[in-house]
DNA sequence: CCCCGACTGTCATCCAAGTGACACTCCCGG
DNA sequence: CCGGGAGTGTCACTTGGATGACAGTCGGGG
C-alpha cells in the first residue's frame, strides 16, 4: 500500500514533467515514457539559501525544478552575478552531463525549492532508450537557449532603466518578483543603488509597489511600454 | 558519373557533420546515419554581407556553417548587437524550427561562407527516424547554451578591457580575429571609440598589432593575463 | 588606376553608473 | 520580545564609457 501511493507519486511527478518540461506541443510523451520517467525519478526539497552544486563539480545528478526557484550564479571580481533564475519546469545540470564537463557555475535555492532528481545513470539510460524523451529534452535545451539569447539582447546595450523593467516582466510570477534588489543588480551585472534608484522612480510613477525583498508590479503595460520604448 | 561525384560530396559533407558538429566523442553516429544524412544534404553559399534570414522570416530550413562566419544579429535602440558569431560546425535555425517561433534575429555572412542546408521536412524527418542524430543534436544545442552562458558571464559586471580581451581570445582562428572593431562593439554592446581606445592600449603594450578590419594577437599569455585578473 | 564606401584614429564634452559609506527597517530565531 | 543579520534608502564623489564629429586610410570594383 505504502508502495503504491509513492509510485503514484512518482508518476503523477512523471506526468507533470510531460506537461512542463521542454515543448510539449510539438512532441508529446507516450505513456511508457511517462511510466518510466515515473520509475527513476526522486524528489529532493532545498532550504531557501540551500546549494545543490558548486562551481568545479562532477555533474551527479540532472535536476527538475517542481516548485521554488534556483539560481545559476558565479563569483566574479565584482561580486556575485546570476547567470539565470531557474523555475518550475527549467532544467539545471544536464547540459554538464551531456558535455562531460564540471559546473561552471553555483546552482542555489533562492527560497525553498522542491527538485525532480534523475541519477547520471537513469538519465544516460532514459535519453538512450526513449527517443521521445530524448526528442523532448532537445525542446527543453532549445528553450534555455532561446532565453539566454533574448537576455543578451536585453542586457546588451540598453539603458538600465529598460533593463529592469525588462527584467521585472520576466521575473514575476503573478504580478511579484520574489528577489531582492541585490539579486536583481547580480542578474544584471550592477550594482544595488543603480537598480534602487531606477525602482524608486518606477514606484514614484505608480508603476511598481517596493517591499521587503519583493517588487509588486501595479501597471504591467507601463512598464513594457518602459521597456519597449516605441519607434 | 555526375551523379555519384555529387553524392559522394555530399557523403563527405555529412561525414564531416559526423566529426564537427555537437560532441562527437560522446554520442558518435553509424554509417547509416551518415549516409541518411548525405541524402539531405545541400550546399549554400553565402557572399561577405549577404543575409541568410530575417527577423520576424519563418524559419524553412536548418544551416549548418561549413566554413566561413555567420552572425546573428538584431538591431536596438543602440543600433546593431550581434548576439553571436557561428563558426564551422555551428547550427542556426534548428532552434526556431524546434519550438516553432519566427526568427528573433537577422542571420548574416561575415565573410563568404559555405553553409550546409536541411530543410524543414528534412530536419523533421531525420530527428523523427534517427534517434542517433537527435541525441547527437541534442550536444549541440547543448554547446551553444554553455557558449551562451560563458558570455553572459564575461559581458556581465566585467570592464571593458578584460571584456575586449576575452573576445579576442574566444575568436580568435590561428591567432586572428578576423573582426571589424564595429563589429566587436557591437558583439560587446558598446561603442566603437571604447573599442579602439581599449585595442590601442593593448596594441602599445605589445599584446596585438591591429590592421584593416583584423586583429593579430601577438602575445595570447599576456591576454589571458588581462581576461583573468589573478586573485 | 582611381574613386568611393567602409574602416580606423582621435578628441572634447557629458552623463550614467560605480564606489563606499552610513542609517534605517524588516524579519526570524532564540 | 528583543537582538542580529539581511535587506533597503540615500548620498557625495569619482569614473568610464557614450556621444557626435571629423580627418585619415584602406582596398575592391569599375
Amino acid at each position: 500500500m505504502r508502495r503504491r501511493e509513492e509510485q503514484s507519486a512518482a508518476f503523477r511527478d512523471a506526468l507533470w514533467v510531460s506537461r512542463c518540461v521542454g515543448h510539449a506541443g510539438t512532441t508529446p510523451l507516450r505513456l511508457e515514457d511517462v511510466e518510466d520517467l515515473a520509475r527513476f525519478i526522486r524528489v529532493r526539497t532545498l532550504a531557501a539559501g540551500e546549494p545543490l552544486a558548486r562551481v568545479g563539480d562532477e555533474p551527479t545528478a540532472v535536476c527538475i525544478v517542481r516548485e521554488g526557484c534556483l539560481e545559476l550564479a558565479v563569483h566574479g571580481s565584482t561580486g556575485r552575478l546570476v547567470i539565470q533564475t531557474l523555475r518550475a519546469g527549467d532544467i539545471d545540470g544536464d547540459i554538464q552531463m551531456l558535455l562531460n564537463v564540471r559546473m561552471p557555475y553555483e546552482t542555489r535555492a533562492n527560497v525553498e525549492t522542491t527538485c525532480l532528481i534523475l541519477d547520471r545513470s537513469a538519465f544516460e539510460e532514459l535519453l538512450a532508450t526513449h527517443p521521445h524523451v530524448s526528442r523532448r529534452w532537445l525542446t527543453s535545451v532549445s528553450q534555455r537557449l532561446a532565453r539566454s539569447h533574448s537576455r543578451l539582447t536585453s542586457l546588451l546595450g540598453e539603458p538600465l532603466e529598460v533593463q529592469v523593467a525588462q527584467l521585472l516582466l520576466e521575473e514575476r510570477v503573478d504580478d511579484v518578483v520574489n528577489l531582492t534588489q541585490t539579486t536583481v543588480a547580480a542578474l544584471l551585472g550592477v550594482r544595488r543603488p543603480s537598480v534602487n534608484k531606477v525602482l524608486r522612480r518606477f514606484a514614484g510613477n505608480g508603476l511598481v509597489a517596493l517591499s521587503y525583498g519583493k517588487v509588486q508590479i501595479l501597471d504591467a503595460t507601463a512598464l513594457a511600454e518602459v521597456s519597449a520604448p516605441q519607434p
